[in-house]
DNA sequence: GCAAGGTC
């Protein structure tokens, strides 16, 4: 029997149309990557009867990025990415091994049929899973077509057996737009991204972000929150003056009424309508009108309005916690909620549901929920209504909630976007709201003023959403054309126009997607982005206000070249990617225009940076003017200048040199004690008091002395034979977790002395109170690591007998085992890594040991007792 | 160390 198989875009997917294909009746196992799912089961498959294998990938198989060597910062002109630099194609995920699962499955099998979501990307994925499975698949026979592309517009069973009986080819072209969106993203955004970071980063010192950022998404993102930003700072406010008028429709009640002319910005003018009106007692009704108006229901929820809700401190829900949920993070959350089975997939683009979607099903899911048992057993006894038609993006159904929960099974957060996603769904099929609008027209003089008032009629939806209900407002009198009522006052009001406030991240949200930067998944990425790099943060009532860098970065863009900021330039690259999508333009060539385009684009840039220079100068400090003097330079020898800000480096303004030194620690001075090769004086990186800490010689770290040692080594890693700092003279041996570390004394850390890896975060503590430890010259017979030495104050000596002194191996030795604990740095949480002392059975060389020299392996009656000795 | 796009 031939085989068949397919591949869908997720796991979850491959489940659903296997499960409607095989009419429930297949057989599942885990693949071997543990995340993708392989459904089997037997049908007929062009006249034939075969057996099915259907799976999926997990989105996209493969990225793109430059050969290794052109990923080298300092070695490459960002200049070169445009053209000479080749990329090629890695996996996306390697851990998942997509291509080997892919090829494990697909060997031996004699037809494909792609189910990936139909979209460009979805197209694009298709001949990456192609790429990987035709090597290993049968051969056809005399031409006979084995590669099948299914077209859905929806998961239900129709739709889906439809796309089965009528398979076509997986279109070429569009899978070449996003191999030319690909390269253009990744040219284009790494060149800006080097230039503007290494050309910044070398003058100022208080960039207050490690990465000067540009892509095609990210800028607009931020251009946007610097539009709404220079709106503020140019906002001249007017004085306007207002009428307002009061009139008695009762003993005891009155009525405000609106001026016609809502406002008008001359004193004097509207001192003359006062004038003319003051005087007159009484207001005379022109008209009377009563219309009976509706609310909407809400459109059926999608990824987009989930995350501006989410963000706009989910309604009312919120008044709580005050603050929304970042989309990032709202994201996250609904993930969790959609793999525990409490709602439907919530990333879509669609916001109308099939037409033979069970609505009910899920609603009688809610029948006995406390917060909303009511309402939902009304609807569900009343009948309910229809959803109103919503778009179609034919891709998964809108987010529905799949199973009735509580806040305590969920946690607050969780429940919160629960509590919401479901409310809107009762919405969606609940009744418009329906209401009473009745106005009354008033002239006082030669004015005229109105007065509107709103009753309900039925809540419809708004009983589930009440923070939407029709505001209420005064009942208005009972009248008609050509009654008065007596005046009791009319006065002017002085007001203000006021500035708007910081763009919202909802309204954010709606500017991306009107424009169409970035896409459902992609934007909480990209506004996460320019909060992460420091381009704005993210205030009260999550309002984005740009920084002093995305201000300078935005206004730098605009002297030089606007384009590079405006909405426009993702369109108009998008435009070109979907003329070869349709097959009328050659993708080299656009690719190659295009290119060619950003290419004179990046030169003007970069002649031109001097215009965003000099906005930068203004908010941030040269690198000569910043930082304290900390060490000395080994070739000038005066003071060095330590610069905290991200990324951490080491500065000397006589010789314009700058040191990078490692991050997420703190630096200090170490003993004025210098590098032997270089005469640099050594700092002293620490990760903290419980973590670990290694001397580092600044040149050496940023270029390494010996062939061994790479980029941002410490003294603990240095393969100097005879430097008393380096891993040759303090390391003990190999490390007892992971593959290639070396445990090396931390000379610095007496009294608490401390033995650390110098690749993994693992600290031995151990000889507390000792005075000096040394590391000896000889070695250990049993296990080869380095002996210690050990010398304690007679009075807090723990040895046997009266001895201050001992030698002894710190795996082996008896006396010493005592003394050693093993710990991991505190830097590093337990929860996130594979637990102490996973790996301690494994023997290696040790470290101190020079490379290249054989090794003895420890016996293994050491090492159980080593095991025992660390855990 | 960089983009944007999938999804986990």
């Amino acid at each position: 029997m031939k085989t068949v198989l397919m591949v869908a875009e997720k796991p979850s997917l491959a489940q659903s149309i296997a499960k409607i294909l095989s009419r429930g009746s297949m057989s599942s196992h885990k693949g071997l990557n543990g995340t993708c799912s392989v459904h089997e089961y037997t049908g007929t498959f062009a006249g034939q009867p075969v057996h099915f294998k259907m799976t999926s990938v997990c989105g996209h198989v493969m990225t793109l990025d430059f050969l290794g060597k052109y990923n080298k910062w300092d070695k490459v002109d960002p200049a070169e990415l445009f053209s000479q630099a080749p990329t090629e194609k890695k996996e996306a995920n390697p851990k998942l091994n997509m291509v080997k699962f892919l090829q494990v499955e697909g060997r031996g099998c004699d037809y494909i049929v792609l189910w990936l979501d139909c979209d460009k990307e979805g197209e694009n994925i298709c001949f990456e899973v192609l790429d990987a499975v035709l090597p290993v698949m049968n051969q056809a026979h005399g031409g006979e077509k084995t590669v099948f592309r299914a077209r859905f517009s929806s998961i239900t069973d129709t739709d889906i057996c439809n796309a089965m009986a009528r398979l076509g080819e997986p279109d070429h072209n569009e899978a070449l737009s996003v191999d030319a969106r690909q390269e253009l993203d990744l040219r284009i955004g790494c060149a800006f991204t080097r230039f503007q970071t290494k050309y910044f980063q070398g003058k100022y010192g208080n960039l207050d972000s490690s990465l000067i950022s540009f892509g095609p998404c990210q800028t607009p993102t931020l251009g946007f929150c610097v539009e709404r930003h220079d709106k503020i700072q140019s906002f001249k406010p007017e004085t306007y003056w207002v009428l307002q008028a009061k009139v008695n429709t009762d003993k005891d009640r009155s009525l405000l009424l609106d001026w016609d002319r809502v406002r008008v910005f001359d004193r004097e003018i509207a001192q003359m309508f006062l004038n003319m009106t003051k005087l007159e007692k009484e207001a005379q009704v022109e008209a009377t009108s009563r219309k009976e108006k509706a609310k909407q229901r809400p459109l059926a929820l999608n990824t987009v309005e989930m995350l501006r809700v989410a963000s706009s401190s989910l309604g009312w829900l919120s008044l709580l916690s005050l603050t929304g949920m970042g989309p990032q993070h709202a994201m996250q959350t609904a993930e969790r909620l959609y793999t525990q089975g409490y709602i439907s997939y919530p990333r879509t683009e669609t916001t109308h549901y099939p037409e033979n979607f069970d609505l009910k099903g899920p609603l009688r899911q809610q029948a006995n929920h406390p917060a909303w048992a009511d309402t939902v057993k009304r609807l569900l006894a009343e009948g309910i209504n229809r959803p109103r038609k919503g778009h179609d993006a034919g891709d998964h159904p809108p987010i529905t909630p799949m199973r009735s929960a509580t806040e305590a099974e969920l946690g607050s957060e969780a429940w919160r976007l629960y509590e919401y996603i479901t409310r809107h769904f009762i919405a969606t099929v609940s009744y418009d709201c329906k209401y009473l609008q009745s106005s009354i027209s008033f002239r006082i003089g030669p004015e005229h003023f109105t007065c509107t008032g709103k009753t309900v009629i039925s809540p419809g939806f708004t009983e589930i959403m009440p923070w939407q209900s029709v505001p209420l407002e005064e009942n208005l009198p009972t009248c008609q054309k050509g009654d008065t009522f007596p005046v009791s006052e009319v006065k002017m009001l002085e007001k203000q126009t006021s500035p708007p406030d910081y763009l919202t991240e909802a309204e954010l949200i709606t500017l991306m997607e009107k424009h169409g930067i970035g896409t459902d998944a992609s934007i909480p990425v990209h506004i996460n982005n320019i909060c992460q790099r420091n381009y704005v943060v993210v205030e009260s009532g999550r309002r984005l206000k740009p920084t002093n860098l995305g201000i300078v970065l935005v206004h730098g863009y605009y002297k030089i070249d606007a384009e590079l900021v405006l909405p426009t330039i993702r369109s108009a690259v998008e435009k070109q990617l979907n003329l070869i999508a349709q097959g009328k333009a050659d993708y080299r060539q656009v690719l190659g225009h295009t290119l060619d385009i950003f290419k004179r684009k990046f030169h003007y840039f970069v002649d031109s940076i001097a215009g965003m220079d000099e906005l930068m100068e203004v908010s941030f400090s040269p690198l000569a003017a910043t930082g304290k003097p900390l060490s000395r330079c080994g070739k000038c020898h005066r003071f060095m200048k330590y610069i905290q800000a991200k990324p951490s480096r080491l500065h000397c303004s006589h010789c314009d040199e700058t040191y990078t030194l490692p991050q997420n620690g703190t630096i200090k001075l170490y003993k004025e004690l210098r590098c032997p090769l270089d005469d640099f004086e050594l700092v002293l990186w620490s990760s903290g008091s419980r973590g670990k800490s290694y001397p580092l010689c600044p040149y050496c770290s940023n270029h390494p002395p010996f062939r061994d040692m790479k980029k941002g080594m410490g003294c603990n890693e240095c393969t100097h034979p005879t430097c008393q700092h380096s891993l040759s003279m303090l390391g003990i041996g190999q490390c007892v977790e992971c593959e290639n570390g070396v445990l090396v004394l931390d000379p610095t850390s007496g009294p608490k002395w401390k033995v650390a890896c110098n690749k993994c975060n693992v600290v031995a503590h151990c000889f507390e109170n000792a005075h000096r430890v040394r590391v000896s010259a000889d070695t250990c017979s049993a296990c080869e690591a380095a002996l210690l030495d050990v010398d304690f104050n007679k009075a807090k000596s723990p040895l046997p007998g009266d001895e201050t002194q001992h030698t002894g191996c710190v795996f082996c030795d008896p006396i010493f085992q005592e003394l050693v604990e093993l710990k991991h740095a505190a830097s590093c949480h337990p929860m996130h890594r594979g637990g102490p002392g996973r790996r301690q059975g494994r023997g290696r060389a040790r470290g101190r040991r020079p490379a290249g020299k054989p090794s003895a392996r420890r016996p293994k009656d050491k090492m159980s007792a080593l095991a025992a000795y660390f855990v």
